[in-house]
DNA sequence: GTCTTCATGTAAACGGTTACATGATTAC
DNA sequence: GTAATCATGTAACCGTTTACATGAAGAC
């Protein structure tokens, strides 16, 4: 069992959903925690079916539209899925294409790279306002702050990510008067 | 070309190097930006190889240790680098496995996820040490500051991962705080 | 005598991405 | 008439992990 095996369990043990719903709330509605793609998600629909963790409820047609098929968790599912929340964790290895990048900076003109950063700083800033957004249609819900509903667990994620964006804009701010700095130094030197 | 292969290109750049020390440096030394296994290094330094980007500058045997071969990157590769770190980067999804455990942390008794939100700020709390201490080597150094050199760049990972950490224990606190003041509540409705 | 370090490499399996396929409907 | 949405699924490939292999020296 790995991540996104537990990723889909976590889903339908809110409310049961077909499979297209659980791609949707993963790449969009759960945006900040994980991705998956339909080469992925029918195999390992099928191998949790398997492994009777989940269980076909119904199918539904809507017409003209391609035939639904919804899934549930089933009790074995919930406690297999119990199980693992409460086992410890590692910290996870961050793989961002931009450290990387970051790391070469030293190869970039100063004034090349303070555009990066702002730039940078947009798309995190981005991010920010589009959790703050999702934030505050949570906070409209009558069970918002029962920490005992499952929107409490998806607002907690959302303060996360939140901080993470924040964090990562006040870097670009702090990285990009450094670089500032030094230039100004520069060019004053370069007067004298 | 795919990051991995840039973070090579990277390494290479600021020092010529044997692929045992990149596997060093990606997963030791540079541990907050990447990791890297034996099965997809030496194939990949072959690529790169074939490619012209790096290019074999000597064999070094010493004594009875296994040779290590010396890698330096060619003009092609350190253009081809530079190129890459000016093209604009997406912001990566971060697939932090904790975070899906979060997302069913309303299945939990309160009492356990405080105790599981205290030890994974211990968690990050350790991280944060670890980079706070390769900060400290990096700034006795006398290249500290200059920002054209590759200290600068390396110094600017370890702050923007330092910020991460500290937002990430910010947040435990935050959340721990939350589920003790629930409790606290409830214990009090309970005495009434 | 077993474990770890140095240094190269390979085999097999799993995880994940991109692209394609179907077929009806609605939107521009 | 082209594109997007709904909903299932498959083929082929790339990226990554775990485990194994060699062989000598030094640490416990």
């Amino acid at each position: 069992m790995n991540t996104i095996q537990y990723a889909l369990l976590s889903l339908l043990a809110r409310e049961p959903l077909s499979g297209y719903d659980m791609k949707q709330q993963i790449n969009l509605k759960i945006n900040p925690f994980w991705k998956i793609s339909n080469n992925q998600l029918y195999p390992v629909l099928g191998k949790l079916e398997k492994a009777c963790f989940i269980q076909l409820k119904a199918i539904e047609q809507d017409g003209y539209r391609p035939a639904r098929k919804i899934y549930e968790i089933t009790d074995a599912g919930l406690e297999k899925l119990k199980e693992w929340i409460a086992a410890p964790s590692e910290t996870d290895v961050i793989r961002d294409e931009f450290t990387v990048k970051l790391f070469n900076s030293w190869l970039l003109e100063p004034e090349k790279m303070i555009n990066i950063l702002a730039d940078r700083k947009r798309q995190h800033e981005e991010k920010l306002l589009l959790y703050a957004n999702k934030m505050k249609e949570l906070a409209v819900r009558p069970e918002y702050g029962d920490i005992e509903t499952p929107l409490f667990s998806t607002a907690a994620i959302l303060n996360l990510r939140m901080g993470y964006e924040r964090s990562y804009m006040e870097w670009c701010d702090n990285m990009g008067m450094l670089l500032q700095g030094s230039l100004d130094q520069k060019s004053k030197t370069a007067k004298l």
